[in-house]
DNA sequence: CCAAGGCCTGAATG
DNA sequence: ACATTCAGGCCTT
C-alpha cells in the first residue's frame, strides 16, 4: 500500500526543527536523545538501536489536519508548495536544549554547539561501521561546569543549559507530566525554566511534547503576520510582550484552528525560502 | 504593562 | 583588513 501524503524528507529536516541530522549518500542520520535514527531514500525510518520510536507521528491524521489549516489561502498555498513537510516528535530533553541555545542565534551556529555538545558529553557509539555522539543525559549537562558548557560556544547560555538539565534531573521539570497535561499548563512550567521564554517553550511543546496548538512567534512569524495578515491579527506594539503574545496565539488559534502548530511550519517554510536563507 | 538595552559568538556585510 | 551588524529571544531595569 503506497503511502498518499508521503513525507518530503529533505524538507522537513531543513525546515528549523531539527539540528543533529547528516545526509550521507541518500540516507539521513540523525541523534534524537539516545537514538540513532537513520532514514532512507524510500523516506522509511528506522532506530538504529531498536528502539521504539514515533519520530513520524504516524498517529497525526495529516489529511484531516491539512484540510483544515488550508481554510487559510496563504497557509494552502504554502502546503501546495511544500506538501511533505511535516512536523516531527523529537526528544524532549535533547529539544529543550536546542531551543534554549537558539534563542538570539541562527541555524549555523545552533547545529555547530550541539554538535560540540554530543562530541564533549554525549556517548560515543559506533554502528554500521560509522561513528556517532549521543546527546548528552541530563545528568551529564546538570553536573558540568559553566565553562565546560561555554566553550561548546553557546555563550550566555551555558548557565541556562546547566539549570535546565538540573530542572529535569530534580523532577522540576517531568516531561512525561508535561506531555500529559493541557498546553497552558505545560506552558506555565516549561517558563520557569530560565533562558525559556515564550517562542522556546512553544517550539519545544510543537516538536516533543505533542502540543499542535503552539505556535512559535518569532520574529519571522511576526513578519508574516505582518504581511499576510494585517487586518487579522493587528501587532500593537512594538516588541511582542507577554500579553500581546498572549493575545496574538488566543487570535491564531482561533483563525487557524487547533492545529495551528503545522500551520506555522508551512508558513515559516514558505517564508524562509523565499528569503534564500540558508539551513545548515 | 510597555519600551529599551545588554548579552556570547561568529558569519556576513560595509 | 577591520568595524559593525545581525541572527528563529530572554531577562532586567
Amino acid at each position: 500500500m503506497k503511502n498518499k501524503f508521503p513525507i518530503d524528507v529533505d524538507n522537513s529536516i531543513n525546515s528549523g526543527q531539527v539540528f543533529l541530522w547528516k545526509k550521507d549518500g541518500a540516507d539521513w542520520y540523525g541523534i534524537n536523545g539516545q537514538d540513532i535514527l537513520k532514514i532512507n531514500k524510500n523516506g522509511i525510518i528506522k532506530s538504529l538501536t531498536n528502539t521504539k520510536t514515533n519520530f513520524f507521528r504516524k498517529n497525526d491524521n495529516i489529511q484531516k489536519i491539512i484540510k483544515l489549516i488550508s481554510k487559510d489561502q496563504t497557509v494552502n498555498k504554502a502546503v501546495k508548495e511544500y506538501e511533505g513537510l511535516r512536523i516531527f516528535r523529537q526528544d524532549p530533553f535533547q529539544c529543550m536544549i536546542s531551543f534554549i541555545i537558539s534563542s538570539n542565534s541562527n541555524i549555523q551556529k545552533i547545529k555547530s554547539s550541539l554538535e560540540k555538545i554530543t562530541e564533549k558529553f554525549g556517548k560515543q557509539v559506533r554502528i554500521q561501521n560509522k561513528e556517532f555522539f549521543l546527546f548528552p543525559e541530563p545528568e551529564k549537562l546538570a553536573n558540568a561546569s559553566i565553562n565546560e558548557i561555554k566553550a561548546c560556544g553557546v555563550g550566555y547560555r551555558a548557565p541556562f543549559i546547566k539549570e535546565a538539565a538540573q530542572m529535569v534531573t530534580l523532577k522540576k521539570i517531568d516531561f512525561k507530566y508535561l506531555e500529559k497535561c493541557d498546553y497552558y499548563e505545560a506552558k506555565k512550567n516549561i517558563c520557569l525554566v530560565p533562558g525559556i521564554g515564550n517562542k522556546v517553550a512553544d517550539c519545544i511543546m510543537l516538536f516533543s511534547l505533542n502540543k499542535l496548538e503552539a505556535f512559535p512567534l518569532d520574529t519571522w512569524m511576526i513578519k508574516i503576520l505582518e504581511k499576510y495578515y494585517s487586518k487579522e491579527f493587528k501587532i500593537e506594539t512594538k516588541t511582542i510582550t507577554q500579553k500581546q503574545y498572549q493575545l496574538l496565539h488566543e487570535k491564531i488559534v482561533n483563525h487557524f484552528g487547533p492545529y495551528c502548530g503545522y500551520a506555522q511550519q508551512f508558513l515559516f517554510k514558505m517564508e524562509r525560502e523565499n528569503n534564500d536563507k540558508k539551513w545548515l
